[in-house]
DNA sequence: GTGCCTCGAGTTCA
DNA sequence: CTCGAGGCAC
């Protein structure tokens, strides 16, 4: 092999680099080609040495001239040994989810939602195209110049999973496709036709291979194949449906624009249609549940789109769902079984959970043998409003209850069987002391919750806050995970967040050490221990949220990151918030607003997004005594970062505090509030003197009249529009 | 005070 | 994925 290596190499030394460049593109070709027929047609048109010659070739050029290597490059790509994972890739434009409907009301009140955003009358002409939504997993496949460059799952919508290599053995999708734009992301479902199914699974079990429990699965299982040639042998199927970014538009409307992707050689489904009215978006509805046994696939609902593009891009999104989509649900799958017993599980804020123990059961392809039951009152029979639900029935153990999968997946209890409750079955009594640490749980005054009053000394607590401490959005430490947390926990290695970075210190060398723990070695105590000192270096956003503070999530720690910049800076305002006279008082409700006016107090609950409940968490959590002391000996040994600078720093209004005021003609006060904030300006309701700029449309009144007044910046719609590059 | 919308915290199974 | 509740605009 070294041998030929060096032949290939000594060719491309030979060359300039255009005709190298040249020469890497003929071969690029010549391998897609054969990737594609090994892959997909299963006929290889190239003997295994010509293809391991010429992908020398390419990879001596690519060595050569590195800049001329593409990520996605045959060389690096298919054929290639199966990876340990998949890479990464960021999608260009998030992949989204859709925001569902249950019934015909709610597919309603989305019409009606966008006729008032849009402001458009009752009368004006709005039109949706209505589509089966598949039941499989969603891939993005980017085309760069034709040509098939990368396919993603949808992973957390920001991220997903590269399955090129396996993309390419479907064979509903192109490798390279005629006359499309330089760059196309096509968005669609990957999934597993019934018949299919019903013989990959045949096949399976003669094969004495584990059967899939549904197409889905089956799918799902054959797309993250590390190795290709498996996912080769796997029948999947596409439909292509939406799209991310593009060099041009694919046409004017949602219907042109899927037709497009079948004239570019897509499958798209036969049953999409276009709908004029809500009545005909729902009798497409029916006729498509109607013929859902025939279709030869899953489907689990009708995706209602808005038509118009143009409409579409003023609609906008929501945090992760557009505002234009909606997914009109199937009833879900039912399925009765008994209910064992019921569990109480205690989590990080000390919440008492019921879970429900059942008679194992099918419901939609998947065997069910917990449910949540969410809080003392669904047991009951009530909602958090105290109205019933269920008819008011309660839920005992030894009932009979009925079982679906929310959303196809959160096992929940719909309804009980009265008739068939046994003698004697007594109402379900909900503990009033924790079952793990036998501390009071109380429930406060308008919560929905009992708690745990145990705080750290419950076991079940200390274990969950340090679980949360080290997962994937807070520490994220490799190879210390919550089984590890809670073994550590138990042997009393680790009780609070700090302990871990004395791990090496306690446990590296001496009597007791990881290596010698059961499961562990040298090798894997030192990448522990590698991995937890990488991660002393932490941002402020991730260190707060990871404190696991009640009302302190991802979004609210890092606004209070980005608000403050430092570590010293934060504790120091919640340590001065504190000591006011507002913060004292035990009940927030109870506070006089003129008493908040106090400095720190009020730099807390003056960022946007944060409130008086964050604030009171903060305030008395961190300055409880043992909490602080827990916290302080953590941040001791940690280099606390500074969060970066928004991401939409380069736009014009970036920072900026804008008010809309007067009327707005060609936009809604909402979409112009989206698109403001989507620019990373912050959008306000008056005119105060941190105001920088004033949008006034006809009939401002007051507003505009202050901002004169102060000396701010006042322009028109179309002037914002023009601003903002919209014009 | 009412009504979005977003966030937080809880949840299952493969 | 869902519910409940916090935050904020109207």
């Amino acid at each position: 092999m070294a041998e030929e290596t060096e032949r290939a190499e000594a060719a491309v030394a030979a060359l300039s680099e255009a005709e190298a460049a040249a020469r890497l593109a003929e071969l690029t070709r010549r391998l897609d080609a054969a990737n594609r027929a090994y892959y997909q047609d299963d006929a290889p048109d190239l003997s295994d040495a010509d293809y391991d010659a010429l992908k020398r070739e390419a990879a001596a050029i690519e060595a050569r001239f590195p800049h001329l290597a593409h990520p996605d490059s045959p060389t690096a790509q298919v054929g290639a040994a199966p990876a340990e994972g998949f890479g990464k890739v960021t999608h260009a434009e998030r992949m989204l989810s859709l925001a569902n409907a249950f019934d015909a009301a709610d597919v309603a009140d989305f019409v009606a939602g966008i006729r008032r955003y849009l402001n458009l009358p009752d009368a004006a002409p709005l039109a949706f195209t209505a589509e089966p939504k598949i039941d499989g997993l969603s891939l993005s496949l980017r085309y760069e110049d034709g040509r098939l460059v990368s396919a993603a799952t949808r992973g957390d919508g920001v991220t997903g999973e590269n399955v090129t290599a396996n993309a390419l053995t479907i064979k509903d999708i192109p490798a390279r496709l005629e006359g499309a734009p330089a760059v196309l992301e096509v968005r669609g479902e990957v999934y597993m036709r019934h018949a299919d199914f019903a013989a990959l699974n045949a096949q399976q079990a003669a094969a004495g291979d584990k059967t899939f429990a549904n197409p889905r699965n089956a799918a799902a299982g054959s797309l993250r194949q590390l190795d290709p040639a498996v996912t080769r042998a796997r029948p999947l199927s596409f439909f292509a449906y939406s799209w991310g970014e593009l060099s041009a538009p694919l046409g004017r409307s949602q219907a042109e624009a899927v037709a497009r992707l079948a004239a570019l050689g897509f499958p798209t489904n036969p049953l999409t249609r276009r709908c004029d009215s809500l009545d005909e978006m729902l009798a497409h509805y029916a006729g498509i549940e109607e013929r859902r046994a025939t279709l030869g696939y899953d489907i689990d609902g009708v995706v209602y789109k808005v038509d118009d593009l143009a409409l579409q891009a003023r609609l906008g999104l929501r945090s992760t769902t557009p505002r234009w989509a909606i997914a009109h649900k199937f009833p879900a799958e039912l399925a009765w079984t008994r209910l064992e017993a019921i569990d109480i599980q205690v989590g990080r804020t000390g919440a008492l959970s019921p879970v429900a123990r059942l008679t194992p059961v099918t419901v939609g392809g998947v065997v069910v043998s917990n449910a949540t039951l969410h809080n003392e009152d669904y047991i009951a029979g009530r909602d958090s409003r105290g109205q019933p639900i269920r008819g008011g029935r309660d839920i005992r153990v030894g009932d009979w209850v009925q079982v679906y999968r929310a959303g196809d997946v959160i096992p929940k209890i719909a309804d009980v069987d009265l008739s068939r409750r046994p003698e004697g079955a007594a109402p379900f009594v909900f503990p009033v002391t924790c079952p793990e640490c036998g501390s009071d749980a109380v429930r406060e005054e308008g919560d929905a919750v009992r708690r745990c009053t145990g705080g750290l000394i419950c076991p079940a607590q200390a274990v969950e806050k340090l679980k949360h401490f080290v997962s994937r959005q807070a520490f994220d430490i490799e190879g210390l995970g919550s089984k590890q947390v809670e073994a550590f926990y138990a042997d009393g290695w680790i009780r609070e967040p700090a302990d871990i970075f004395d791990l090496e210190r306690n446990y590296g060398t001496g009597l007791r050490q990881l290596k010698n723990r059961e499961g562990w070695g040298e090798k894997s105590a030192r990448n522990l221990f590698d991995a937890i000192a990488e991660r002393r270096r932490i941002g402020l956003g991730r260190l707060i949220f990871a404190l696991g503070i009640r009302h302190v999530g991802e979004v609210a720690a890092a606004d209070l990151a980005r608000h403050f910049g430092s570590w010293a800076a934060f504790i120091d305002t919640v340590d001065r918030a504190a000591q006011e006279p507002a913060a004292a008082a035990p009940d927030v409700r109870a506070r006089k607003p003129h008493l908040a006016d106090s400095p720190a107090w009020s730099e807390i609950t003056g960022i946007d997004g944060i409130g008086e409940a964050v604030a009171v968490a903060l305030t008395t959590t961190l300055t409880q005594d043992a909490e602080r002391a827990s916290v302080d000996r953590l941040v001791a040994q940690l280099q606390v970062e500074a969060p970066p600078a928004r991401a939409t720093a380069g736009s014009p209004v970036a920072g900026k505090t804008v008010v809309f005021t007067g009327t707005l003609e060609k936009m809604t006060r909402a979409e112009a509030k989206a698109r403001a904030e989507a620019l990373g300006a912050k959008v306000a309701g008056s005119v105060s003197a941190k105001t920088d700029l004033l949008v006034a449309g006809p009939g401002a009144g007051s507003k505009a009249k202050k901002a004169a007044e102060l000396g701010i910046e006042t322009i028109d719609e179309d002037g914002w529009l023009a601003l903002i590059g919209d014009g």
